[in-house]
DNA sequence: CGGCCTCATGCAAGCGTTTGCGCTCAATCA
DNA sequence: TGATTGAGCGCAAACGCTTGCATGAGGCCG
C-alpha cells in the first residue's frame, strides 16, 4: 500500500465550493431536504460520495445537542455473562447508530471522575448493567438530565430498566426441582444486597418450598467462582443426612464454583446432588458442566432496553418504566429429572 | 431525593458571566495559565467548583482537535482473555484521561460501519487487539492519519504493536514439557493466520524438538473452547502407542476444551497426557484444571501500548514501534513435573 | 517627563454543523 | 400586465471552547 499523505477531512464547507452552493444547501441536500430539487441532492451526493465525506458528528453535537454517544457501565470481567451482554450490546447498539463509551468496566463502585466524563462528553443516555451507581454518580444523572437505563437490574433513583423477570425464574426452577422429587434444598446467594439474587430465591423458595419442600441451608457465594467453590466444600462437608439433594446457584459462574467442589470432594452430580443455576451462560452448558438453569433472555432485554433509552432521550419527562421479561428453563444434565 | 430540575449546564460563558472578566480569562484561569494572576485564577476555580463546571470536551474537540477518545477493538466475548483485556485497558486509558469507545467486539471483521465511526467521532487513536481489521478499515486510519496500536498482535500496515513474546514464550514451554521427560507432542494451533498462535507453535517446535523430542501432530482449535474439545476428542481417538504424551494448545480456551475432553474419553491428565495453554487466564487456574500456562503480561502490554499510542498522538511523523514483552510460565498440576 | 516594556486581560476569529428566516426568480393568477 | 405565490436556495447566528493578537494600565528607564 502507498504511504498516501493524510488528506484534509472533507467538510460541508469544502463540499460546497466544490459544489458551488452554500454549505447549509449541502447541508440538507445529504440528509434528503425536498426543498432541495431532486438534481441538485443527486449532485451533491455523489460530490460526498467522492470525497469520502463523513460528518463531523462532534460538530453536530454542538448544534444538535445529540451526540450518539451512550455511557456503559458494565460487570466485573470474571463473569461471563458481562461479556455476553457487552457483545450484544455493542451489535444492537451500532444498529441504532449509537456508540457505547465505555465508562466503567469491573468490580466496585463507579469513580467520580467517571461520572464526570458522562457529562463532558455530554452522552445522550447511560445503560448500566451492574455496579452499583454511586449515589455521587446518580445524582449527577438526574441533575444534569441523563436518562439511565438498566438492563439486569432492577431500577433504582432515576431510572428504567429492563431486566428478566427472575422472581418467576426462581419459581420455575424451584418447581422443577420440586417435581424431580427432591425435598431439602440448599440456596446459594450472591451475599450481596442484589435485587436479581434476592427475587431468584425468592421465587425459589416459593415454589420449591410450597411443594412441601424445604431450603434448608443457605450459603454465600459471593457472585464468584471461587465463591461458588468455598460454598460448594462447605455443603460436601456436610453430614450425608443432613446433606440436601439439590442446590440452587442464584447465577452460573457461582454454580461452577459449587459444583466443581462438590465433585472434588467425591460427590457426584446429580446422582448425589442436582445442582443448578441462572443464566445460562455458554461456559455453564460445556459438557463437564451441563448446568440446569434459567436462560435470560440477553438479546431481548438489550433491545427493550435500547429502547427504554431511546424513549427517554426523545421524551425526558416520560416516566420511568421497567420491562420484566421472561426467560426460559433450560434443561441439562445437573439435575435429576422428573 | 428530590427531583432537582435539570439546570442549565455552567459554560465558560456563564463562569465569566458570574465573575466579570472575560470567557478568554476564565478558560486560561482553568487551565493555571500563569499570564491570569493568582488571585483572579483562585477566585474563577472557586468559582467552577462551585458550579459543579466542567468542560464541554466536544466544544474543545472543536478547536483543539483532540477529544480523548480512542478507538478500541476487540475480539470475540467467548474467550476470557479478552475480557481481561478489556478492565486493564478502561483502568488504564481512564487514568490516563483517554475514553474508550467501542468500535467493535466479538468474532468477525469489523463491520465498514463501524469504521466509519472512527472518522465520525475524530478519535484521537485506535487500539486493536484481536479481530482483523478489514483491510478497507486499515486504510481509512491509514488516510486518515489516526494511529493505530495493536495489543497482543504483531504490527502489520501502519500500526505500532504492544505484545507478548509469544515466541519465547513458546520456546519457553517446549523446553519445560522436554525437561519433564515428554517425547511426543501434539499442538493445537489456531487454525488461522494467527501470528500469535503462529509464533508460539514455532517457538514450541524448536524447543521440543530440538531436545530430540517430536512434534507428531497438528490439530486445529479454531481458538475456541468447542476447537479444543474436538481436537482432544481425536487425540483420545488415537491407538494408545500414537497417542502423544503433552501436548500444547497455543491458547488456554483451547487447552480447557482439550482437556475436557480427553478426560471425557478416560485419560487422565496429567498421567496419561500432559496439557499446557498459553494466556493463564484465570478460568484455566480453577482447580479442575489448573493448566500450566504462559501467562502474557496484560497489565505492562496495555501500559505500554497507550504509552505507544499516546506517542504516536503527540508525533503523527514518529515511526512505527514494536515491543515485545516476556511474560512467564505458570506451573500447575495440568503437566508432569520435570 | 516621554517612551518602552511588562503584566493582566479582552476581542474576535475559527472549529463544522444545524436551522429559522429571508431572498430571488419564474410561473401562475386576476 | 402587475401582483401573488411557491420552489429553491443563501445568510447568518448559534453551540462552547481555544488562541493569536490587541489593548490598557502601570512601572521603569533614560
Amino acid at each position: 500500500m502507498e504511504d498516501l499523505p493524510p488528506r484534509p477531512r472533507p467538510t460541508l464547507s469544502s463540499l460546497s465550493g466544490a459544489a458551488g452552493v452554500s454549505v447549509s444547501t449541502v447541508s440538507r441536500a445529504l440528509k434528503g431536504d425536498p426543498r432541495i430539487s431532486a438534481r441538485l441532492r443527486a449532485r451533491i451526493a455523489a460530490l460526498a460520495q467522492e470525497a469520502g465525506y463523513q460528518p463531523d458528528i462532534l460538530a453536530r453535537a454542538m448544534s444538535s445537542g445529540r451526540t450518539g454517544l451512550i455511557g456503559l457501565v458494565l460487570g466485573p470481567a470474571s463473569n461471563p455473562f458481562y461479556a455476553m451482554l457487552l457483545e450484544e450490546i455493542v451489535r444492537q447498539a451500532a444498529a441504532r447508530a449509537l456508540r457505547p463509551l465505555i465508562l466503567h468496566a469491573g468490580p466496585g463502585p463507579i469513580e467520580d471522575r467517571t461520572a464526570e466524563a458522562l457529562l463532558q462528553y455530554r452522552v445522550d443516555g447511560c445503560l448500566v448493567t451492574s455496579a452499583d451507581m454511586s449515589s455521587r454518580a446518580a445524582e449527577i444523572c438526574a441533575r444534569s438530565g441523563v436518562p439511565v437505563v438498566m438492563i439486569n437490574r432492577v431500577p433504582r433513583l432515576h431510572a428504567s430498566a429492563a431486566s428478566c423477570d427472575n422472581l418467576e425464574g426462581g419459581r420455575e426452577m424451584g418447581r422443577f426441582l420440586r417435581a424431580g422429587g427432591h425435598r431439602r434444598a440448599a440456596v446459594i446467594h450472591t451475599g450481596g444486597a442484589s435485587s436479581n439474587g434476592i427475587d431468584r430465591e425468592r421465587g425459589f423458595s416459593e415454589t420449591f418450598g410450597a411443594g412441601k419442600g424445604e431450603v434448608a441451608l443457605r450459603f454465600d457465594g459471593r457472585s464468584s467462582y471461587e465463591g461458588g467453590w468455598e460454598a460448594g466444600q462447605a455443603i460436601a462437608a456436610l453430614p450425608a443426612k443432613k446433606r440436601p439433594d439439590c442446590l440452587f446457584a442464584v447465577s452460573d459462574i457461582i454454580a461452577m464454583g459449587a459444583m466443581d467442589a462438590l465433585r472434588d470432594a467425591g460427590l457426584r452430580v446429580p446422582r448425589d446432588i442436582s445442582v443448578t443455576g441462572f443464566d445460562s451462560i455458554p461456559d455453564a452448558a460445556r459438557p463437564p458442566y451441563a448446568i440446569t438453569s434459567y436462560e435470560q433472555p440477553v438479546a431481548a432485554m438489550v433491545a427493550r432496553g435500547l429502547d427504554l433509552l431511546a424513549a427517554r432521550i426523545a421524551h425526558p419527562a416520560a416516566p420511568d418504566e421497567a420491562v420484566l421479561l421472561r426467560g426460559r428453563l433450560v434443561v441439562r444434565r445437573s439435575a435429576r429429572l422428573p
